[in-house]
DNA sequence: ATTTTATGTCAGCCTTGTTGACTTTCCAAG
DNA sequence: CTTGGAAAGTCAACAAGGCTGACATAAAAT
């Protein structure tokens, strides 16, 4: 086993924390986090005929409005069967518009209705409301921390997407 | 809409991380780690006929041996009928071995066979592995935020899984 | 003119969650 | 000792949301 920790060897304050039971505990802190992450949109999401599918598209179509669906393809990582059967229901219901691309009319361009950013406002500000109180308990010093290690547990093509959204909207 | 941050003004030095930028960055960048977090141990899953509930309930096993199912079912908070079938497949295969509870013979005691042992190992160490790299890279202090505000992130009941958790293993 | 790309759609499958109804076992209170 | 209820397991049916494969259409690119 990989057990370091202990004893100050060469380097071994900089390894100090990294045994495999503070691993561990992080394994289970992110485990445990993610279901306190996602329970405020879900509850919300139960008076709908909507899932955490919806609540994703519904999400990164307001980040980045006239989004194309390969875009948003790339971004959520699913195939296009997946989401085509989400954003339809969204369209259906009115909740997302999608409109024919002028330079390229293959491409559709995804927008929020009225209908869909008011939901997306609920649903956003629920967990922003979480994630809120959460930063206020720890501290700036401690979000910092939280950051830099989220982004380096990301596969690199999906750290390039982060920061591309990052960089966008700041 | 809740902008704050700017202008300092009256405690306005510790809000100044509390814009509703930084807040859906923090929500971003978990939703992007979180599937690094599960890409390693899923991809190992696919050799298998398993999926990441029966990485959960190998995980859950290995760390409380011989936990009862319905222990097993409040941290993972699913159904029993769901949670069953994941454990009578386990347990066909010779992963899992179930005990009947010498005090209640009603309960089942559930303990990894080395079989199961193996696999998890496999599991865990390819997710450690991940997490590792992703604290090495941020060091000790962003990995003390990270956990700060996970912790505070999680619902107040599954907080104390956690600690249940982390106490017994330290 | 042909090929490639972007999108949409149909059909079918899997995992993993749900509810509801029911049985068996067995501890504990009356 | 009987009975109520808790713990566990099972069966059936269903839904969300992933997946693959096959196919259609329009438009861009070559």
């Amino acid at each position: 086993m990989s057990q370091h920790g202990g004893l100050g060897g060469p380097g071994g304050e900089s390894l100090l924390f990294l045994t495999d039971e503070q691993l561990r505990k992080g394994i289970e802190a992110m485990f445990f986090a993610y279901r306190g992450f996602t329970a405020d949109p879900d509850r919300i999401l139960e008076n709908y005929a909507y899932g955490r599918a919806h609540h994703r598209a519904l999400h990164f179509i307001n980040r980045s409005p006239g989004t194309t669906v390969n875009n948003l393809l790339s971004i959520l990582g699913v195939t296009k069967q997946s989401l085509n059967r989400v954003l339809r229901s969204l369209i259906e219901d009115g909740l997302v518009e999608s409109r024919v691309g002028r330079r390229d009319k293959r491409e559709r361009h995804l927008y929020l209705t009225q209908k869909g950013s008011d939901l997306e406002r609920d649903l956003s500000e629920a967990q922003r409301n979480r994630m809120r109180a959460a930063f206020r308990a720890a501290g700036p010093e401690a979000v910092s921390g939280f950051r830099q290690v989220l982004e380096a547990m990301m596969d690199a093509d999906m750290r390039h997407q982060y920061n591309r959204l990052k960089d966008a909207g700041a």
